[in-house]
DNA sequence: CCCGAATTCAAACATATGTTTTAATCGGTC
DNA sequence: GACCGATTAAAACATATGTTTGAATTCGGG
């Protein structure tokens, strides 16, 4: 077995069991149990429990990144050399929409997704710290544009508007986990596009000014 | 020191460590130690920690359910009574409201809003399979009344809606935790009855149909 | 084929944790 | 004041867990 395979097993491991368990209810010999690697393989390829961790989180969070942030760039571009408004729609759509795209590109981006909806609720823990620490240019990325296109709305507003937005997307990442224990009896499944526009929708009519 | 200080104590302590750290992360010889009593004391009158967090929950949540069913019944009988469409935001502040009067009814309560906060993602560990077990019958009531007040609004996308409305809320309950780790520069510090309007201006857009 | 570095393996380590045990202590009652 | 159940206390238990160790094995290049 190639040095890389057993790398790219335990983190394609550690990638489902995080997603169904979280990360603290994750024991390695559950990661190496699964990978069909030695217990002491994951020390020895990564370092600590913690640093697989930062591995699974940048095999998809840097392509991700890369992509809003094109996104996010072009809205704002758009609007300033036609001279028009930025469009709140336009702008959380460059964040959500490449984010959903992973939800159909197999189960390792939706574990992946799976893990970044957790963590938005455990900024305690472990991988909510390392989450966010990833994440903060982007976030202030999203806020700084979200500002410009909500210039009468105060920056706090925005900033508490912008936190409701990312709860409400990190549902749809977790969906599976969550669906059963919310209300058992109703059919939530939905396609990806669907459940895209109903959250657009949503987070799109809480975000923008009513005059 | 007599049974109802020991228990009390031990209450205290567990909802304030629980609220910090989550309840995997606290141990029984933290919580034992803040209260200041044995550690085998909670064994001896809870039976476990899975007990413990139960009557955690229970306190503050039999009455908070108690006046958000009284609330809700009361919005759909005026509605009937006068024979008035149900507007959604009645709804929602029904259920809103007298969650978030807890967080200026002192630190007990609002640690206890922080656990629930933190529930609404971590379905699988302990504190949100208890959590929503007990929930359960007051969010269908919600999602019922919802479905009323939304009649040509079909019942997954209410559920949908219903979902990112209880994360939003989330945020707001646990919202010291969060906020230095998602923009540590915005000042997002905000009394609670303008939290609450912005909550509720939020989930109200967003709930509502757009004709 | 052989050497040396990289990798894998089984075992042990050190520590943390929820729970249980058993004896001591406390508080009320006769 | 003596007795008895309730409570507290200290210690031990059993297990789980991330990590480390040192030997065995594998693999590529000379």
């Amino acid at each position: 077995m190639s040095q890389t395979d057993t790398r790219q097993r335990i983190i394609d491991a550690a990638e489902q069991l995080f997603a169904e368990k979280g990360f603290n209810n994750t024991t390695m010999r559950a990661i190496t149990g699964l990978a069909e690697v030695n217990l002491a393989a994951v020390n020895y390829h990564f370092g600590s429990k913690e640093f697989l961790l930062q591995e699974v989180f940048e095999r998809h969070i840097l392509p991700l990144n890369k992509e809003r942030r094109l996104r996010l760039e072009a809205v704002r571009a758009e609007a300033r050399t036609h001279n028009r408004k930025l469009q709140p729609r336009a702008v959380l759509s460059a964040f959500i929409t490449p984010t959903l795209k992973l939800r159909d590109a197999g189960p390792s981006a939706r574990n992946f997704l799976c893990i970044v909806g957790r963590s938005f609720s455990d900024p305690d823990d472990t991988p909510g710290r390392i989450f966010f620490t990833k994440m903060q240019p982007m976030i202030k990325l999203l806020f700084d544009i979200l500002c410009e296109a909500l210039p009468d709305c105060p920056p706090s507003q925005v900033y508490w508007r912008l936190r409701f937005t990312l709860s409400a997307m990190g549902q749809v990442l977790i969906e599976n986990n969550f669906s059963g224990n919310l209300l058992p009896h109703v059919d939530s499944a939905q396609k990806t596009n669907q459940l895209q526009e109903l959250l657009l929708d949503f987070v799109t009519r809480g975000m923008e000014e009513i005059n």
